[in-house]
DNA sequence: CGATGTCCTTGATCTACATCATCGCACCGA
DNA sequence: TCGGTGCGATGATGTAGATCAAGGACATCG
């Protein structure tokens, strides 16, 4: 296809027909399960999309014929009730993959909270992938085990928790995939809004507008500037989300 | 390995060595995704298992080091918090996969509803099948995506359903895997205790004893002897289910 | 630079469901 | 045959969190 460049434009020429080679967080996606030769099949069918905030990426019941890699940015997943009760049932940040769970059609709405990066693949490109690199069908499943775990907390945690235990959970599990990224774990920024917190934790906007304050005047938290929140005392907020 | 018999024993003998080429809901369970030469090498490594009703199959936190198919039976998985609080994630029936969010560590206790048996096969034996045959891998795969549906299904549950609106829906959840399995849809059993539908569903035995009655005297449901529910009319119990 | 809007917070009140208590019934072992 | 035990149903009461209401902090915009 694309003619052999040689000489000076060599590496430009490589980097512009593979940018998955240059990608900084490669190790943090489904990518990493290639090596450098093999990423060229995924650059061949990615591409890249920067949208703002709050902005709908798609929408639950559409045909699925695309997944996502999120490069950066957040994006929240969720459900909705006839009468517009709404569910959030995930909130992804760089590295993440949007269309583990795959089937006809969306289960979900995808939207962004912040503006985001993404990697755009069309899913039948992205099937035949999967075939060829039994590697990256096995990153994959790791994933969805993952994620899988995590629905289990996260049903713990909205059948069976207080609203303090929610709150304090939910801050908790930012710091621990902020760390997980090679990130300061703290303090955690909070870019989602208190209502969508709300909607990820089975509660009201209220409710967690209160226990924020209540968190904060015992000391186990501080709110900074810029959406930040300080785990002041982690220890203490870490028996508060499992009942202590 | 096993001396080749021939003659008259060699079928009775092919089916002792490989019992799984006779097994009745093959096609239900992962292993559905083999030939029936394949298969040999799962029999190779399964161990079947008769447990009685509420006996630990295996306990959260512990070295996550077998796998399981359930043949027949009801099982359930379940998280606790230190103080006794209990979150069942799920009921598993004839077909369904114990092990598939795969860590070092079980996740979850699994304790069986009633007389089940089971197929048991070392986690590292299957890991090396699942090399062995990508169908296999890719079988798991979409089961696991499955199963994460059904956690978001169950999140929206969780957070945002009325009490009714959750017994409806678990009972209709009940129903449909019956109808995916090829049994009837209706009346459906409902082999597990008012306690343990309370932990699935984030309520208490009262509670949902409460609106089984309710759901009784409205005409929706009836309670039939041994533990059936006959779903009288299910668009309704539909309608109930999503708020309308 | 007021006007308007959105988000967050806080207060007052309400309610769905939890909690506490009791009872009937089926099952079971002695 | 008879207590014992566990499960399910139902009634009385309590409460965590929802709902309703209002004000304050910022940002955007004519």
């Amino acid at each position: 296809m694309a003619p052999i460049s040689i000489a000076p434009s060599a590496r430009n020429g490589d980097v512009e027909n593979n940018p998955c080679s240059a990608c900084p967080v490669r190790d943090l996606t489904v990518c990493g399960a290639l090596e450098e030769t093999e990423l060229s099949k995924m650059s061949e069918i990615v591409r890249t999309r920067r949208v703002g905030a709050h902005r709908t990426i798609f929408s639950e019941g559409e045909d699925a014929d695309s997944v996502f890699n999120v490069t950066s940015g957040t994006v929240k997943l969720y459900k909705l009730l006839p009468d517009g009760r709404r569910q959030i049932t995930g909130f992804l940040f760089t590295g993440d993959y949007i269309g583990l769970s795959m089937h006809e059609r969306y289960a979900y709405t995808a939207e962004t909270v912040t503006p985001t990066s993404l990697c755009h693949f069309p899913r039948r490109q992205m099937d035949a992938l999967l075939k060829e690199f039994p590697k990256l069908q096995q990153r994959l499943f790791s994933m969805a085990s993952n994620e899988l775990e995590a629905a289990q907390d996260q049903m713990l945690l909205l059948g069976r928790k207080t609203a303090k235990e929610k709150v304090a959970s939910f801050l908790l599990g930012l710091s621990w995939r902020l760390s997980r990224r090679g990130q300061k774990e703290n303090p955690v920024p909070v870019p989602m809004s208190r209502s969508d917190i709300a909607d990820y934790l089975g509660l009201t906007t209220e409710t967690v507008s209160r226990t924020f304050t209540a968190l904060k005047s015992q000391g186990v938290i501080r709110l900074l500037e810029g959406n930040k929140v300080d785990l002041v005392d982690c220890r203490r907020l870490e028996d508060v989300a499992e009942g202590g």
